[in-house]
This record gives C-alpha cells, sequence and structure tokens, in this order.
RNA sequence: GGAGAGAUGGCCGAGUCGGCUGAAGGCGCUCGCCUGCUAAGCGAGUGUAGGGUCAAAAGCUCUACCGAGGGUUCGAAUCCCUCUCUCUCCGCCA
C-alpha cells in the first residue's frame, strides 16, 4: 500500500508506474473519492467538536443542578447529523481504502522499464553449462526410471501437481532442507523459524496477496483460513503491528515451510514433473531492516540465495525483473535462474526482493530510531533460499550419469549418510 | 466440546452511581540538574492514526482510539448485544 499523502501529491509519478507495470488503472475516481472523504471528515469533526464542547456544559450545568435540557435538545439533533455523516463516511472509506489496497508498488529507479519477462534484465551468471555425452533427461524421467519420483500414485489420491517421493528421493528433499537451513543459519546470520503454515486474511493482506490475488490461495471452507503460498507472509507478520528499536534492526529470519498455491491460470503449464506442483516445499529468507539499508540488503540476501547453488555446483544466473514482469508488492526484484539441462533452458529457483515500506504499511511494522520518539516505517526483503523441489530436480537433471544413477553434490552427501550416488530403488 | 475468569498506554496496574480520565499510581525510557565514581535523589518530558493550518518541516489545533464490531444516551473505558483472543478446571487428543 502506499502512502496517501504521496499518491495525492505525486499523481503523475504515480500514473506512469502504472503504465510502466502495464496496468491500466483510472486514478481520477480515486482522487474524487479522496476529496470527499476529506470534505466529510472536515465538517464531521467540526460537529464532533461541538459536541464534546455541549458535553462538558452540560455536565457543568447538571453538577451546578441547572436545568440543561436545552442544549440537550439541540444536541439531540446534532448527533443524528453526526451519526448520519459517520455513516456515509464509512461507505466512501471503505471504497477509498479498497482503492488503495489495489495500487502496485512503484518501482525502484534501477528497475529496468518493460513490458513482460523478455525485457528482464541480466545481472550476473555463475557456472558452466554443462555438456553431456549422452541426451540428458529431463527430471521426471530421471526420477521416475530411479523410483524416487511418483506422480501416479500422487494423482490418484489427490491429483494433478502432486508427487510422492519415494526413499531416496523424499531423504534427499530433506537433506537439501536441511543443508540450506544450516548454510542460512550458521554462515549467514538468519535466526530458524517455524511459522504456522495456515493464516489469517489479515496476514494475507499484510504482504499483499489480498485482495488482490485472491484465486492463487487454497481457502478452508467456512473460516478466515488460508493455506500459505510462501512463509513469507507467516514470517514477514511476525512483527505486524510491532514497533522495532533500531538497535534490533536488521532482523533476518529463514524459515522452512511447505508453499500452496492454486496455479489457477496456469492450466496447461509445466504439467510434467515439479516445476509447478499446487504443495512445495521452500527455504525462505526474511529480512526487516531500515530504509536506508534495505537495497544494500537486498543484495546480500540475493548473495545468501546464490551460495546454496554455488555450494550445490549448480550453474545459475540472475535477471532484474522489468517493471512489467515485478510482483505487485515489490520496488524491485531479482530472479534466480537454475540451469536444466534435460529442458535446456533456465527455469527460476529464487526470486529475492525489496518492498521497501509497502508491506510494512499494510502490516504496521515500524521501528523506533534511538532517542526519537516518532516512529517510521520498516523496509522489508524476501527471496527464496531456495525452492526446494526445484532444487532437488535441478539436481536430477544436472548430476545425471548415462547409466540413470544421480551423482549427490558433496555438499548433500554429510546429510545422507554419505551416499555419493543414487540409483535405481524398488518398492 | 462443557464450566468459569479476564482483555486498559512500552510494561505493571487503578478507574466509584455513565460526564474536567488520553486515561490515577508505579516501573521503564529520554533530556536536564545534583553528586569524587557508581547508586540514590530532584525537575521536565515520554502512545498511535487521521484531518486542519503551513511552500515545507517544526509548531499549533481538531477528531478518533481503553481486545474487535454494533447498540443505548445530549454524552460510554464505564451500561447492553455479538465476535475474537488469553487463562483455569473437566472431557478428548498427536
Amino acid at each position: 500500500m502506499l502512502d496517501i499523502r504521496f499518491v495525492r501529491e505525486n499523481l503523475e509519478t504515480v500514473d506512469h508506474m502504472l503504465q510502466n507495470r502495464q496496468m491500466g488503472m483510472d486514478l481520477k475516481p480515486f482522487i474524487q473519492l479522496d476529496e470527499n472523504r476529506r470534505n466529510i471528515l472536515r465538517e464531521v469533526e467540526e460537529l464532533k467538536h461541538q459536541r464534546n464542547v455541549a458535553s462538558d456544559e452540560i455536565s457543568q450545568l447538571k453538577r451546578e443542578k441547572k436545568d440543561a435540557s436545552g442544549r440537550i435538545e439541540e444536541m439531540r439533533e446534532v448527533s443524528q447529523r453526526i451519526k448520519n455523516l459517520d455513516q456515509k463516511l464509512a461507505g466512501i472509506e471503505e471504497d477509498f481504502r479498497e482503492f488503495l489496497l489495489h495500487i502496485p508498488n512503484i518501482p525502484h529507479h534501477s528497475v529496468p522499464v518493460g513490458k513482460d519477462e523478455e525485457d528482464n534484465a541480466l545481472y550476473k551468471s555463475w557456472g558452466e553449462i554443462p555438456s553431456f555425452r549422452f541426451d540428458p533427461k529431463p527430471h521426471w524421467e530421471v526420477g521416475e526410471r530411479l523410483g524416487i519420483l511418483d506422480f501416479e500414485r500422487a494423482a490418484r489420491m489427490t491429483g494433478a501437481r502432486f508427487a510422492v517421493y519415494w526413499g531416496m528421493g523424499a531423504a534427499l528433499e530433506r537433506a537439501i532442507i536441511s543443508f540450506m537451513l544450516d548454510v542460512h543459519t550458521r554462515k549467514h546470520g538468519y535466526k530458524e523459524v517455524l511459522p504456522p503454515v495456515i493464516v489469517n486474511g489479515t496476514s494475507l493482506m499484510g504482504t499483499g496477496q489480498l485482495p488482490k490475488f485472491k484465486e492463487d490461495l487454497f481457502k478452508l471452507e467456512g473460516l478466515d483460513y488460508y493455506l500459505i503460498p510462501t512463509a513469507e507472509v507467516p514470517v514477514t507478520n511476525i512483527h505486524a503491528g510491532e514497533v522495532i528499536e533500531e538497535e534490533n534492526l536488521p532482523k533476518l529470519y529463514t524459515a522452512f515451510t511447505p508453499c500452496f498455491r492454486s496455479e489457477a491460470g496456469s492450466y496447461g503449464k509445466d504439467t510434467r514433473g515439479l516445476i509447478r506442483q499446487h504443495q512445495f516445499n521452500k527455504v525462505e529468507l526474511v529480512r526487516i531492516t531500515t530504509p536506508e539499508n534495505s537495497y544494500q540488503e537486498l543484495e546480500s540476501l540475493l548473495e545468501n540465495a546464490e551460495t546454496i547453488l554455488q555450494e550445490l555446483g549448480l550453474p545459475y544466473r540472475v535477471v532484474t525483473l522489468c517493471t512489467g514482469d515485478m510482483g505487485f508488492s515489490a520496488s524491485k526484484t531479482y530472479d534466480i535462474e537454475v540451469w536444466l539441462p534435460g529442458q535446456n533452458t533456465h527455469r527460476e529457483i529464487s526470486s529475492c526482493s525489496n518492498f521497501e515500506d509497502f508491506q510494512a504499511r499494510r502490516a504496521g511494522i515500524r521501528l523506533r530510531r534511538k532517542g526519537q520518539t516518532k516512529t517510521e516505517l520498516a523496509h522489508t526483503l524476501n527471496g527464496s533460499g531456495l525452492a526446494v523441489g526445484r532444487t532437488l530436480l535441478a539436481i536430477l537433471e544436472n548430476y545425471q550419469q548415462e547409466d540413470g544413477s544421480v551423482i549427490i553434490p558433496d555438499a548433500l552427501r554429510p546429510y545422507l549418510h554419505g551416499a555419493e550416488r543414487i540409483t535405481p530403488d524398488k518398492h
């Protein structure tokens, strides 16, 4: 959510930003709404002031045992007017808030202007794209041949876009999770948290998934409860409504959680394999910082995510998302795309964003400087560190051997009792 | 699921028959004074949001907020209703 005053005073900037984001949105009704709102507010506050003054007089008169019925009679009418205006105001304020909640964040000036993913800018890349002496297979073939991934049975017990992991597949997933958490907590200084994977609507409002992206979420029937689409939601909301002392910033949190996404609107896309599942595991990185440090913190967060890929020896590139491809709440986003030889392409494995004060304003995350009484909004950031399922499939594709086995990257072996290779598993 | 108790400012805690209570008192914190140092003491200050004024900030001023939402009333932290959460006991349970 943007600052109302900012929108009011920088209409052209906001309008320009909306165009850059490829969003047609007419701000005129919004400005009209804002004006109405303030007009009524002025009127009703004046009446309330009258009422408060009269209230004092009445109590004064009563204490002196004098007659106050005249004033009371007057105020009866004023109160009625207040009631009517308050009602009118409530309606306008609801519309106003609704509008404001649908305006996306303003892109940082360093973000390239562009239409779609074609216009994203390459930021850096790491690792050699491996060459194979044989035709590398997509991970679903590698996984099914090894007997560690089972899409058929998952489809039977649940439906499309789910998977059963068997044996070394399940163990590898678990190893990846532990490995990532260890790197982030021990090397990068994050605090590990294990949050609820069900949150209420207010939390989703706070991080920006609601009200606009309701259809992407799984909602529990009859309840204001949702399965989280990412740990960003519960973890960022840890400090919702709080004032954090500046000396306690930045906050660095990492969390492993399953994530749930309805994937509405992506029918027919990535239907095979682990790429796009309704349920997947992710290790998330969240930072809460002061405004002046947040862009530096974004670089650092990105590097934290990159470290995982480097230690696993998976080649990747980083792109800066352009204005047209960026998410609703973000000011700037880097996507890390891992190389997948089985599909001969790069695929997103992490997305690292600075939200500046956009989420903080919605969720009420503030900071207080030393010696100051005033509070200000904090900046929030997050990124995947990394998507676990996609990491696993990247390993299957990059480390597959001609005989169908898969070499286990060195970094993961301690988490798998020293195992060096995945070979076909019977069950 | 059944029975009961509660929710007030950063924290603890008082609010009588509804009216000088944005909220006593204490703690904490900030600034100043005092003091060989420390401790203690003294003085002042110390919530959030939204309006208005202002070129802007500061300042000044108004309005709202005592878990949330509604109601009664000229007037609600105080009365009524609904909801949420916390605690205790019982039941069930990984």
